[in-house]
DNA sequence: GGTCAGCCAGAGACGGAAGC
DNA sequence: GCTTCCGTCTCTGGCTGACC
């Protein structure tokens, strides 16, 4: 133990509750150089030194008892209590301790108070702010939703357009080819034997072998124009589909 | 049973005295 | 000047009796 030197004897009996103030000392006239001291067994001397209080509050004098100087508001308080004016009397530094003791638990326990108290605030505060973060988290996931949403179907759009404009080239592509076998045929019904017979020699050699060689590919290429045609405004339908249908959601 | 007030013990901070 | 020792003060947790 470390404050041996203190030398304090624990009491025989313990917790002494206080006796009201005004009823013990309401009639001690603190002004009369020479107070009364309460009726105690131990009682001793008691010797004033008035204009010595230290912390001043209520009255500015002090008293001597038995070795020790006491207050005003100490000896209002040691006066109040039977067992700590006999203590004051016979361990004058002992009662002192007791009374610094007391004010200091008093404010060590208004602190804690008041620590707790800033706490639930604190805890309010972070509630309430907690519940409006959740009610922005609310929106914020339903925002990103209906942005997914449109997302794919924008891509899903983009794909389809894509399709389409292949489907596109690909017609244009054989109408071309078509256009410039027309324009071949063409020239070799109005040209000159000799020169049709000279620009395509092994028709000449087997008829049949041309007529199926220049009838089956156009036969062919026209179902494919036709098919890939079909196609294209399919898509087309389709897209319109869409977009009607993306204009009604809109709306 | 909960609250309040008081006491005690332990720990840390601080200042003064003594020794080096 | 620095270190160590000692006494004092203050804070705080735990405990308890009184009171409502």
């Amino acid at each position: 133990m470390k404050r041996s030197a203190g030398g304090e004897i624990a009491p025989t009996t313990r917790h002494y509750r206080s006796v009201s103030m005004d009823s013990f000392i309401g009639k001690l006239n603190f002004g009369n150089e020479s107070p009364k001291l309460p009726p105690s067994p131990g009682q001793r001397t008691g010797l004033v030194s008035p204009g010595n209080g230290i912390d001043g509050s209520s009255s500015a004098f002090s008293l001597e008892f038995g070795n020790g100087e006491f207050s005003g508001p100490e000896l209002k308080k040691i006066m109040a209590n039977e067992k700590l004016a006999e203590i004051a009397l016979s361990d004058p530094k002992r009662a002192k301790r007791i009374l610094a003791n007391r004010q200091s638990a008093a404010r060590s326990k208004e602190r804690k108070m008041r620590y707790i108290s800033e706490l639930e605030h604190k805890v309010q505060t972070l509630q309430t702010e907690a519940t409006t973060l959740s009610a922005q988290l609310t929106l914020l996931q339903r925002d990103s939703a209906g942005l997914t949403n449109q997302n794919s179907e924008l891509k899903f759009r983009l794909q389809s357009m894509e399709q389409q404009a292949k489907l596109r080239d690909a017609l244009n592509e054989a109408l071309t080819a078509e256009v410039q076998r027309l324009k071949l045929a063409t020239a070799e019904l109005s040209g000159d034997s000799h020169s049709s017979s000279c620009l395509i020699p092994q028709h000449s050699v087997n008829p049949l072998m041309f007529q199926h060689q220049h009838q089956q590919p156009p036969a062919a290429s026209q179902q494919n124009i036709h098919h890939l045609q079909q196609q294209h405004q399919q898509q087309q339908q389709h897209q319109n589909g869409n977009a009607n249908s993306n204009s009604d959601l809109k709306q």
